[in-house]
DNA sequence: CTGTTAGCGCTTTCAG
DNA sequence: CTGAAAGCGCTAACAG
């Protein structure tokens, strides 16, 4: 294995030439920079990851910790979030791997930590109270969890930022000169922040409370002309239902979207594909989620080298508008 | 965070003593291991893992290669292959990783060998004349394939042992005192080593051309008794067929296992027992299979330090009795 | 713009 | 049974 010393020699330059022009950490001359890749190309020399984490610190390099990878059949959000997450960190200079969790004992995870052969962890589809979370921050290793769990204490996360979503989906309906909202729900009250954004927007907001399911939604297509008159927009929480409705809508004389703007909210990004084709939603970007969070693990092993603390959460949502959601006629 | 150099102080010994506790290379009196257990157990030290493998040579440390991991659904035997490679790794003092080929380009290969913290990488999921493995090849990386594809060169794999598995499958039915054998298959001829073994062992076969599919199998059913009266053992190469056929077979008067022996063979693990719980198969224990294929990675990484070249081709099937299997009456 | 040099933390001779 | 010391290949000051 030709190391960094052959290169130079080749090249007729000194050693840390070599690793300056593969860094990029200072100014080298065009001349000098060709002939140094020249030298490397013919050495056939790679950079050895070992020595250069070893050298400078903390390794590069993140771990994805992943649970039950195997057990669960992979679904497609979670190709999404693997491949944002090793777009994130490689742009970020780092390399990222996953680590096979098989079991839910606690061995592979320590076994990660003692090796310390990665600078930080992503932990992934965190379960309540996930013990991970404590045994990271308790072993001290800089780590992100892409979602939340309550532990009882602050951690670095990326999640869905629910609250903006509703924000987004109410401007949007308004936008159009919608007003009088229908929410559906199912069992539950309409969330406080809905309330709050939908005052400061003079928005009416309707609950209406039917099972998710496609039969409550074609229920509720029976009868929503004659209850909810007034209603020109929907605001959706529920998938199952939201097809239901779609689908018997013109069964009961109700065109959509000319009778009716829908937008669903805070349905994962398959869901809100799968409920239906022609669905508005306010939902989440997967990849761009999994590509932040990947970017916030990096700077969080970053700042650990100086002792400087961070601590983020973040996400927003994004308008898809399939055809659903139109002006008020 | 504390080195060995720390824990060496602590116990009052030399930095090499605390590494030779630690790796149990040589002969340390009882008192001085317990003394320095217990510095690093207080210092809270952890092996640095860059480090070792600088020092040590090659990286400690193997990586899967498996495409499309995340494009298509993981199956159970992937998780089973998975977990047999981390197993078998990890009994050969390595640690495994799983790297993420997000799309079928070179980047993500090449950014795995240059980056080169890994010392040896096994290919999964390979497809014919896959070029993973011959850009591995001519990178000298360490590699073994889980699986076989032709490629014009030579290179160490585990793969099932399909010959193997047949002779198991025929000689089992010949100790059950079976010899007029029906061979199940579906527009393919009996392979030729099957004839082979079968004329060693004095056993007459006859190929069963049908369908497979369930409806193929009750048809085969239903013309059995007057068809092939003198066939008492039946080896299937079909699975959906065999569904079928087990199925209807009492409805024609065929009591399985009184009338017939019936043993599956090469199918995978998961088809096996899809296939009906009460069928004896010759399988293949995807888990082992793995496990080996992690200990065979480990051997080649640490024969190439040597400059000791091997090249291993393994597998054998396991007989699998679950009752359909039984003597002649 | 380029070279020299001191480590990073560990493994492994070599010398008791 | 234990110590001392020489690197592994690279990064990052420091010194031109």
């Amino acid at each position: 294995m030709p190391t960094r010393a052959d290169v130079a020699k080749l090249a007729g330059v000194s050693e840390s030439t070599v690793s300056y022009v593969l860094s990029g950490k200072r100014p080298i001359s065009e001349a000098t920079k060709k002939r140094v890749q020249a030298a490397i190309d013919q050495a056939g020399y790679k950079s050895n990851y070992a020595a250069a984490a070893l050298a400078g610190g903390a390794p590069r390099m993140v771990t994805m910790m992943i649970s039950n990878l195997f057990t669960t059949p992979s679904s497609r959000i979670n190709g999404a979030l693997v491949d944002g997450i090793v777009d994130g960190v490689r742009e970020a200079g780092f390399h990222s791997v996953i680590w096979p969790v098989s079991n839910d004992d606690d061995a592979d995870v320590n076994l990660l930590i003692k090796s310390n052969f990665s600078g930080g962890v992503i932990l992934m589809n965190v379960k309540e109270n996930d013990q991970r979370v404590h045994l990271l921050n308790r072993e001290r290793v800089p780590f992100v969890v892409l979602g939340r769990t309550d532990v009882g204490f602050k951690y670095n996360y990326v999640d869905r930022d629910f609250e903006n979503v509703d924000r987004i989906a109410l401007s949007k309906l308004k936008e159009l000169g919608h007003t009088q909202i229908g929410v559906l729900v199912s069992d539950t009250p309409i969330p406080q922040h809905l309330m709050t954004e939908a005052s400061q927007l003079k928005m009416k907001l309707k609950a209406i409370d039917i099972p998710n399911s496609e039969a409550g939604g074609e229920e509720l297509a029976s009868i929503f002309k004659k209850e909810y008159r007034s209603i020109t927009g929907i605001v959706s929480l529920l998938d199952a239902a939201t097809i239901g409705f779609v689908n018997s809508a013109k069964e009961f004389g109700l065109s959509i979207p000319k009778d009716l703007s829908i937008i669903g909210v805070n349905m994962l990004e398959s869901q809100a594909e799968s409920t239906h084709p022609t669905i508005s939603t306010v939902t989440f970007d997967a990849y761009e989620m999994a590509k932040s969070c990947g970017k916030m693990m990096v700077e969080s092993i970053e700042a650990g080298k100086n002792n400087k603390k961070k601590r983020t959460e973040l996400w927003v949502g994004d308008f898809v508008d399939r055809g659903s959601a139109t002006h008020i006629q």
